[in-house]
Parts: C-alpha cells; sequence; structure tokens
DNA sequence: GTGCTTCCTCAAGTGGACTTGAGGTCAAGG
DNA sequence: CCTTGACCTCAAGTCCACTTGAGGAAGCAC
C-alpha cells in the first residue's frame, strides 16, 4: 500500500511478500540462496525476482527438502535476468526423480495404510516404501532426513 | 542366522531389521514411540511388532514428517496385541488429509515447475502451494517444518 | 576363566534451519 | 533537535532428531 510495487523490495517488503521472517532472509542470503545490493546505507535491495527463488525454498522446506537439495536447483536458475520457461524446467530436472520418489512414496502409504502396514509387508526388505528413496543419503552425525540408509545403518563400530 | 525368527528381539536384532541404529531405537523407546521390556539382566526385549511402528516412524521421516505429528497415529495403534486391520485405517486417518495435502503440494509441484514458477503464480497469496498445508503449524523458536504459517509470519515483533 | 561382543546409562555433542539479543547506523516526521 | 522505525552486524541461543563417548555390567564361546 505504498509506492505501487516498486521493482526492487528492502528486506522488511520481501519478508512481508514472501511470508518469512527477515531474519530467514538475511540467513538464506548469508548461505547463498538468494541475493541483494544494498543501498547508500547499507541497506539490501532484492530484485522482485528473488521473491521466486524464496517461494520455492519455502515450499521445499515445507516438503522437508533440505536447503543443501534445494540449493543446486535454485543454481541452475541464472540471475539478474528474467528467466526463461525453459530454464525453469531444465533447473525442475535436478528434482524430478526426487519429486517422483516422493509422490511415489506418499501415494503407496496412503493407499496401503491400513493393508501394507497391516498385512506385515511392512519389512526393511520386503516393502516398497523402505526402498524407493534412496538418493541422496547424507552421512555423518545429526539426523538423517532422506533416510533410505535402511541397508547397512546397523549400528557403525 | 540365529534362533529361528523368535518373537521377541534384542535391541541389535530390532536395529538390523529395522534398519536404524541402536541409538535410534533407544532415543524412540525414550520418547515414548515404542515399547521394550527387560530381560534380568536389563536388556531390552521388544515384540516383534514394535518392527511396525518403527518402520512407520522411518517412513514418515522419510518424509519429513517430524516426530510430532507420528506420535499421535501411534497412539492410535493398541499396544501389546496383533492390530486389526481397521485399526490400523484408523490410525491412518488421523494423517490422510495430511498425506492428501503432501500429495497435491508434490505433485503441482513436479507437475508445474518451468511452468508455474516459470508464469510469475508462485506468490504467497495466488499459488495454491502455498495454501495447500497450513494444517499444523507449530510455533515458538526453532525451525518451522511444515510451515504453513506463510500468513501473519512477516516480522513478530 | 579370559576375552569378545552386546548390552546398559547418562551426559554431551552435532547439523540443519532458523531466531533472539545486544549494540549501532540512518532518514524522516513532529 | 529528538524520537521513532526500519535497517545493519555478529554472536549466541533453540529445536529436532539423533549420535558419540565414557564408564560399566552380562552373555557366550572357547
Amino acid at each position: 500500500m505504498k509506492k505501487a510495487v516498486p521493482n526492487d523490495l528492502s528486506v522488511g517488503e520481501m519478508a512481508a511478500r514472501a511470508g518469512v521472517a527477515v531474519s530467514t532472509l538475511h540467513y538464506y542470503e548469508a548461505e547463498g540462496l538468494i541475493e541483494s545490493w544494498r543501498t547508500p546505507a547499507n541497506h539490501r535491495r532484492y530484485d522482485r525476482r528473488e521473491l521466486r527463488r524464496v517461494a520455492i525454498i519455502r515450499i521445499a522446506q515445507t516438503l522437508g527438502i533440505p536447503l543443501a537439495q534445494v540449493r543446486p536447483v535454485l543454481d541452475k536458475i541464472p540471475r539478474g535476468r528474467t528467466v526463461k520457461a525453459a530454464e525453469w524446467a531444465a533447473a525442475s530436472e535436478v528434482w524430478a526423480e526426487e519429486l517422483d520418489d516422493r509422490i511415489e512414496m506418499l501415494l503407496r502409504l496412503r493407499q496401503t495404510l491400513g493393508h501394507c502396514i497391516g498385512c506385515g509387508c511392512l519389512s526393511v526388505d520386503n516393502c516398497p516404501l523402505y526402498n524407493a528413496g534412496d538418493a541422496m543419503g547424507d552421512n555423518g552425525p545429526g539426523p538423517r532426513r532422506w533416510t533410505g540408509a535402511a541397508e547397512e545403518r546397523a549400528d557403525p563400530p
């Protein structure tokens, strides 16, 4: 309700439009996921297009996709100029398989809860649910989202 | 390859069969997500049925569903006796909506990456992606998975 | 009976994704 | 001129889902 939607946004405006906290934008920027330039007063200014990047990040987060997996997608999207549809498509390819896997897992989980689980096939080696998402294993301490490392993860020495 | 599959399992056996670390089982137990009794030597013994609970937990984790959301489902599943199919189904209802939302989000994300994003509809108020998963907001500091709190989360005072 | 493996507890560490807080700058309004 | 509000930085705190480590007891195998 101010300046009739200017092309560059302050962090407050970005935060409001993207539905995230200012600190989150700071964080994403520190992580190199979004970019800004500065006014003479050292205030951030964002190109409106950065909004889309934030949107992508947020949706991915909502779906439990870690930032480390979002980064490569974002990296495929050229900076500083308007992005062609083909380029978005190319970026999306990075996720295509992953998304398919997840969709499949969810569908199966949905369809078969009350049947698949009930019937006992939900053991590690039998159930398709377990053997679906095994790309992107992340190792080392800390939680393993995207587990998939169901094999060989009994109890390391 | 030991005792021809006995009905109760040690934590090591559970861990191996469930594809998780022993420490994870300790943790789940401390969180009240699974249960065990003890041998005279204070060693855990698990009913074979706990395997299914672990499987459910793991799949949910893989899909980015936080333990706090898994708990209510597990709570619907009676302990100590074999679970009827209807009971599994009832438990699954807790998730039904959630899973549907996620499936929808994923499908849309998948289908429309390169189109929806490219066409600019991915702004907070327009895009269906943002308005899909708004149940289960969790508040307070720390990460917000399941964000959905996209509304009203601009920058709290 | 000596040794290896498995188990136990409890406290502390870790990684990811942020948030909070302290202390400071700058432009505009009353 | 002073206050208010939006912004800045940087360090530290927080939550979740675990893992690691220290220190110790029990089972089983030879």
